[in-house]
DNA sequence: TTGCCTTTTGGAACCGGTTCCGAGGGCTGA
DNA sequence: TCAGCCCTCGGAACCGGTTCCAAAAGGCAA
């Protein structure tokens, strides 16, 4: 029903590869045929279907996300991030959201496939070993935001160093007078997995061997992501005779598990227990968290713009960016009180 | 360099149409024909290109979301339910993130014209008057969700009733011994425009009348969206002579402002002012807001499920689907402290 | 005016599917 | 044996763009 370039060819009374050329600026129409031809396309309101275009051009126009999507609020900031650089560009965007690990494996095939997708970003999804396969063997070009891993060091990626932000976040409590630190994150099940939370557990470790503090096995709990279960482990960890007075978590959200499991307890926030997260999500702020920020939304703008480049120049050099991080400090921690 | 049809009906030693049929399941072909058919696809790890396909179906395959995205956690639920119902069908899903003006008018065009996608969900976006005009020339089925407005009840759409939510909101502080009820929430400037912020105030205000406690014009009042503006209405409410003891606000952000305008104040909440909210985010669960809850990822499925029915039987009679509320009760709701 | 080069233009072929028409083969019944 | 019907199959035409080649038109010099 809509017109089509043979349509606006047929009313501007020239051939199709004219139309075509004014459609995309090709310098070799004379002047006094573009305006016959923009005033076809005027005059017939007429638009290039975008899907045709894609067959003929024999790329998608379409860029992939994936992430374990709308559970985290961190990860909902990148996606804006993500979303905001798009737009405006010729590319559109499809989002895969990995809830389940079936979806995840289904997902993670469709997006590193041509035909579906120019080009993907994967997005906060700690590879597995299998998963590495399936990147190696992308046919396309796919750039990682937030995902770490030394047999990944050949893709272009959007990072920031979790284990400096580990440290930072330890060593705030250290100065403050802490040394009884617990910390609470994901688990890192696999040794060959480098996620966040391990990079993040390695510099609360080098942190406390800085300050001469030994690493306590029982203070450090992992389980899944999420605020409850978060909560479940800091109870442990709160209800042990000797107690953490502190407590690190590897994620806003899980300190926020951290604080119901306090309050819980009847322990008072940062009187009886400081707390740090990680991310500076939106709420962080409201609740008065200490935490470690980190550029969400540029995380994912950044990812735009190395994949764009990347499926524009296959053969340019691949880029590893590293955004800065950043302590921020509110109400949730404090010098210990006297033991 | 992927395969083609032609390249599986070479291999397999059939015709174009022979394959075609045997990837859409077409009972008339031999069940021999059909397996060497599959053999072929198999050998050359053959899938068909979608792109391809929608050219030749003359669908996109596509639904288009349009939505002021990722500022807002009750929409990014919403879209969470959407995502869900779309995986699993053979349909795309393309989010529009709105965030100004700009971008509205441009998404709102592009999301309803064909070409682009099959059908448009539009989330959350009180019309505006010149939207009306866009929606009602939409060359595609549009389902509304949480988008009321007497003009547009032709449409398919999914809704709560949220004046009754207003109601039971307000009528549950009534019900506590308050007579002093404040209400904070977007501004509803065109008197032509039914929001759902306009719909909530319409049952404070009956909930108020149905008490016998009259309507004061200086505790309602109304600010963009968002923590900090409502937090600064809060406070210009919480300072006046004759403060009001509790406060109904049209959202949870919007009520968490509050609550931090309190708190800066040094009014205990729920002891020196009572806060409810409205959709039951999940951060309401940790703050301990009292809110109503609205099904808001159920409000995205089933819109996906009014869409594609529209968009496959565009004949049959459209379906105005109305969700259930529910109020909750958390720890920020209190009798008021004997004035 | 003619020849040659450059600029502009027309349209066939192509991208990879779907659909539909007509053909061929097998089976049944007279 | 043959007509008639049904089932299966092959491939041309089509969807709406892009690209490339060849041809036409225009410009300039001799």
């Amino acid at each position: 029903m809509p017109a089509t370039i043979r349509d606006v060819a047929r009313i501007a009374g020239v051939g199709l590869g004219t139309v075509s050329r004014v459609i995309n600026n090709s310098p070799q129409v004379s002047a006094a045929t573009r305006q016959r031809v923009l005033a076809a396309i005027e005059a017939l309101d007429y638009r290039p279907s975008p899907i045709a275009r894609r067959l003929s051009l024999g790329k998608t126009l379409t860029i992939g996300a994936i992430a374990p999507f709308f559970t985290r609020p961190a990860i909902v900031e990148r996606l804006r991030g993500v979303e905001l650089a798009i737009a405006g560009t010729e590319y559109d965007l499809l989002v895969f959201n990995v809830e389940s690990m079936e979806r995840r494996d289904a997902a993670l095939l469709e997006v590193t496939r041509r035909q579906r997708v120019d080009g993907a970003l994967v997005i906060s999804m700690p590879p597995r070993e299998c998963d590495l396969q399936t990147l190696q063997s992308a046919e396309i070009p796919v750039v990682l935001i937030d995902v770490n891993n030394p047999a990944l060091d050949s893709f272009p990626r959007v990072t920031v160093d979790d284990q400096l932000g580990g440290r930072r976040a330890t060593q705030h409590l250290i100065d403050l007078g802490h040394r009884r630190i617990g910390y609470i994150s994901d688990p890192f099940d696999d040794p060959f997995l480098y996620t966040a939370s391990r990079m993040r557990f390695l510099g609360y470790c080098q942190a406390l061997e800085e300050a001469g503090i030994p690493l306590e096995d029982a203070w450090h709990r992992h389980g899944q992501h999420g605020r409850y279960e978060a909560g479940q482990l800091a109870l442990e960890l709160l209800q042990m005779d000797r107690r953490p007075t502190a407590i690190f978590a590897a994620s806003d959200t899980q300190a926020i598990g951290v604080m119901e499991a306090a309050r819980k307890l009847g322990l008072d926030v940062p009187g009886d227990l400081s707390v740090v997260g990680y991310d500076d999500i939106e709420i962080a702020e409201y609740v008065g968290l200490t935490t470690i920020r980190q550029p969400l939304f540029e995380s994912g703008a950044e990812g735009v713009r190395l994949l764009l480049q990347a499926i524009e120049e296959p053969q340019a050099a691949m880029a590893a960016v590293e955004l800065p991080i950043e302590l921020i400090v509110r109400r949730t921690t404090a010098p210990p009180r006297a033991v």
